[in-house]
DNA sequence: ATGAAAACATACCAAGCGGTATGGTTTTGA
DNA sequence: TCAAAACCATACCGCTTGGTATGTTTTCAT
């Protein structure tokens, strides 16, 4: 059976490994590099796992795991249109300010280029995407009955404030002091809503 | 001097590992690679070339100078600001549609995750998305000038906009035929101008 | 206490990497 | 025509890499 120590290190190894993907890369991060920062041998490394690759693996599932469950967060029945926006700005500016997020961000690159050399990767990081329009597409559609919205398509919609997000979560990547990408998220929502026209 | 037969084989190489480089990652990318499929020997690759760096920094370059090339494209003195619009929505479609496109989205993730290895690339990669920003603002500066416009805050606005082409670009990445995000994009951007809010 | 299984350390390896040294071939200019 | 320069091929090298084989220590149920 596992025991205890085991575990200890083992988890020790994967966030270890995590944060050196995020400095510099899974290309650029030798098992040597994981053990030396880890205070381990190839040892110890290769007997909790099967190769570098599996410890990729292990930690995009630990990663992209968070994404499935903020995704239920906004939802219930008898709330008004006004206070969801609000809780998604709110959720947004979260985004930006969570502790651990930085990494999480710089990890998403990593899982940006994998998915590309292996495909298997591709729906589990399209899947909560996809969530999140069909999300705003159903909000946008409660504005619309409510009568607090104009008839759009709310399609269209969705997939602006989902591209949007996008964007700005790759902007904060790049840029990540260059702006407070928070405070520009939590105020992008609202202008979104109430339009740019006159009147 | 420099010969032409030699000009030929350098620029093919350059072609060459443009390709590789974009269909699996500039480091599982190797030398060897890049001359097998060009048809040449490394005797040839170095003869041309000082690195494998040099070759990716010389195609950063190529890759990046069209950029600049396109931000002075809508400019203009005596346009409104619809046509100005129009412009830019059917800039933004064609983007997504142009021809070797694609190759160069790929090859924007590598230079994405080489900018946090090598300071040096970033700003080359900032400034593009700086001048567009500065180019909207002036926009929409224009435009509640022109009384086109509600006074709203054109920093912000200019923001959004290019975090929504960031968003675009790269969901278009993730999934190049999910949907057609040429026509999304050039929907997009009226339906900003436009607004969201009723009357 | 003890033996077996789990946990770890040490030493090593084949393969592939970027890069070089050197020598042959083609082109160019005089 | 002919030497010099540009061009390219072959062979090789030092180094790093992911991974392994094997031995040693730690843990724990009996």
């Amino acid at each position: 059976m596992t025991q205890q120590r085991g575990e200890e290190t083992r988890s020790h190894i994967l966030d270890i490994a995590g944060e050196l993907f995020a400095e510099h890369g899974y290309d650029a991060t030798s098992v040597a590099d994981i053990c030396a920062r880890a205070g381990v041998t190839k040892g110890a490394f290769y007997h909790h796992f099967a190769s570098k690759q599996s410890v990729f693996l292990e930690l995009r599932d630990r990663w992209l795991r968070p994404l499935d469950a903020q995704l239920t967060l906004p939802r219930g029945e008898d709330v008004t249109l006004p206070q969801l926006l609000q809780q998604v700005a709110d959720m947004a500016r979260q985004v930006f300010a969570t502790e651990g997020e930085e990494q999480r961000q710089q990890v998403f690159l990593e899982l940006l280029s994998a998915a590309r050399r292996d495909p298997t990767i591709l729906p589990a990081l399209l899947m909560p995407i996809q969530k999140y329009r069909e999300l705003f597409a159903q909000l946008i559609g409660v504005g619309i009955k409510e009568g607090t919205l104009r008839k759009v398509d709310r399609e269209l919609v969705a997939q602006v404030v989902v591209s949007l997000g996008f964007g700005l979560i790759m902007q904060s990547l790049l840029n990540p002091h260059g702006a407070d990408w928070g405070h520009i998220a939590s105020r992008a929502i609202p202008l979104l809503m109430q339009g740019l026209e006159k009147k």
